[in-house]
DNA sequence: TAATTCTTTGCAAACGATTTCGAAAAATGT
DNA sequence: ACATTTTTCGAAATCGTTTGCAAAGAATTA
């Protein structure tokens, strides 16, 4: 595969290697007329300069890495999307990371990226990461860094993510309202501020409300199987929960499998609630309701603030740490038994 | 971000350039002592080589490109799981990129990628790809090559795909057998070789069961607002489909919302079965019937067949065009009216 | 006319790693 | 003791692009 190259197009055209870089990069230190002889024969051979030379040169890769913990997620592949439809018009590409909920992978991408191979990263950290180090490693190297969704309080790094505590609340409230008076929450297991938040909200709600019953907070895992015991043992109880307020769009499936086969009834039985943004949640049976997040619009926001610290621009205020607000869809799920 | 290079190390370690190097790529030519010197203070700064360097140097980038029409689809972010099952233990990175089915992008992303920067791609292309030159051009200029799923019959490449006309086959015949009598074929327009291919099973599983009713092939789009507005019109004749099938898991979901719309029974008045690969489809209302497909699986080899093309190993004949089976999942959307 | 700027171009040195080639040193053989 | 091989390492070229600087010619000014 021989690649056209600048020495190859100054050659023929009798020029030097460096006026056609500079010809083709617009210099107006070209002429006109040289300028146009070059653009010609580039596009008629299809030139394109070697990105591997000019990262080199310039010190930036005109790459970005998104690092996620899962990908078979209708948020994350939202929020991809999102970045995507910033990336392009950037002239900039994006490389992919999974940590699978990984610590250990999370630290060892990061490393591995430390070199230059991109000009910065978005990351929503993992659920088992406890020990920051890797991210403050990279932030004191001074390369661009944003956080969104899963977040870190303790960091002073651009972020952004919803109002988790907000909607956690009138979450909770919801089902109050509609009747529940033993709600569970479930949450992920670790220590993921966004989990803490939304468990912040849920609480807030059952104190306001002067709620009697204890609190039940239940941490589930990444794997389902697992999940579906815990539930079961839970659901099994004569006093089990009347109501539930699923943090995660997979705990609300593992309720619904988990309540069909104990023949508990959604909504009669245990009304359900849950952070969720599939779109297929108005034909579950019965129709789930949901906290929607933007995660396009958090993937594209997450993307502007990077690309402004890449280019080394001041950042607003509330770019420092932006909320964009989700919406809660009441749907069949939480609906009076009536 | 004063990176560690290579200079910085030898001058440190009172040794060249080139013996830090190869001491570091574990060569022969140096002595295990000198090797455990260099690594050691190699390890100690952190030391990462720098790929652009490496790159350019060595005419490989250790990346590849995924070019998929979107993302917001279970069925792609599993294949891309199942690529990045691969990826990290070859020392490989990911660049994503979304043609959004537009042609047009396609073509220019595959430009776009031809200088360089990447070691190989995989492709799904696009429902307005009609045009292949942008394709037979990547493999003549011998840049490795993989086509999944969305695959083009007349091109000779490397191609992993599923049963899909076994498949549509079965899924028609299924629907059948449980008394259909008029079933729809919703397929995405264009003329892509998977539509084609479930489109032949279709209508061959009509002729062997020699249905007189005309064949009733209903071609939809990406814009959901459109298609519901084409099955409204068709669902609302008096003699409407009692059967459909759908190529496309965004298709099958369309129809339920206008059978909702409607008050049209599911299954009573239309069965319906699709190609989807949601995990959720067993809560819908009802239970859709599914045709699931190895997104994982058609990943993981697609990634691996790509990998034996770089590093310019021979293909086994079976590796030229492999076909993962699907699966048909009977649930509560094709249950006999009963 | 001479001195000055401005425009346009070329030369050569970077960027950081890899690799070819060759030389010195050490080990081996006769 | 000398010749030969083997081991170990360094100097320099290389990948393709960008960029500081110099230089030549054209245009402008004094």
């Amino acid at each position: 595969m021989d690649q056209v190259n600048l020495k190859q197009l100054a050659k023929e055209l009798n020029l030097a290697v460096s006026t056609v870089s500079r010809a083709l990069r617009d210099s107006h230190e070209i002429s006109p007329q040289t300028k146009e002889r070059v653009r010609e024969l580039a596009m008629k051979l299809g030139f394109q300069p070697n990105p591997h030379a000019s990262s080199l040169r310039q010190n930036k890769s005109k790459t970005i890495a998104v690092i996620i913990p899962e990908i078979e997620n209708n948020f994350f592949s939202q929020v991809i999307n999102g970045i995507e439809s910033v990336t392009p018009n950037k002239g900039y590409h994006v490389l992919i990371y999974l940590t699978h909920e990984d610590y250990n992978k999370e630290r060892d991408i990061l490393q591995l990226l430390r070199n230059g191979r991109v000009d910065g990263i978005m990351i929503s950290v993992s659920n088992t990461t406890t020990n920051l180090d890797h991210i403050t490693a990279w932030q004191q190297a001074g390369i661009p860094l944003v956080l969104f969704d899963r977040t870190c309080d303790e960091l002073d790094v651009p972020n952004i993510m919803t109002n988790d505590a907000e909607m956690a609340f009138k979450a909770t409230e919801h089902l109050l309202k509609r009747g529940c008076k033993n709600i569970a929450f479930l949450g992920m297991a670790g220590n993921l501020s966004i989990s803490n938040r939304r468990k912040a909200g849920y609480l807030s709600a059952l104190e306001k409300h002067k709620v009697t019953t204890p609190p039940q907070v239940i941490e589930l895992t990444a794997k389902d199987y697992i999940n579906r015991e815990t539930l079961h043992a839970i659901f099994q109880q004569p006093q089990h929960p009347d109501g539930v307020f699923a943090a995660i769009e997979k705990f609300a499936v593992n309720t619904y499998e988990v309540c069909k086969e104990l023949d508990l009834r959604i909504p009669q039985d245990v009304k359900v609630v849950s952070f969720s943004n599939l779109q297929a949640a108005a034909l579950f049976d019965p129709a789930l309701s949901t906290i929607i997040q933007p995660a396009y619009d958090i993937g594209r926001e997450a993307a502007n603030i990077l690309f402004k610290l890449i280019e080394k621009k001041m950042l607003m205020p509330y770019e420092k740490k932006m909320i964009l607000p989700s919406q809660l869809i009441e749907r069949a799920s939480t609906a009076t038994g009536s």
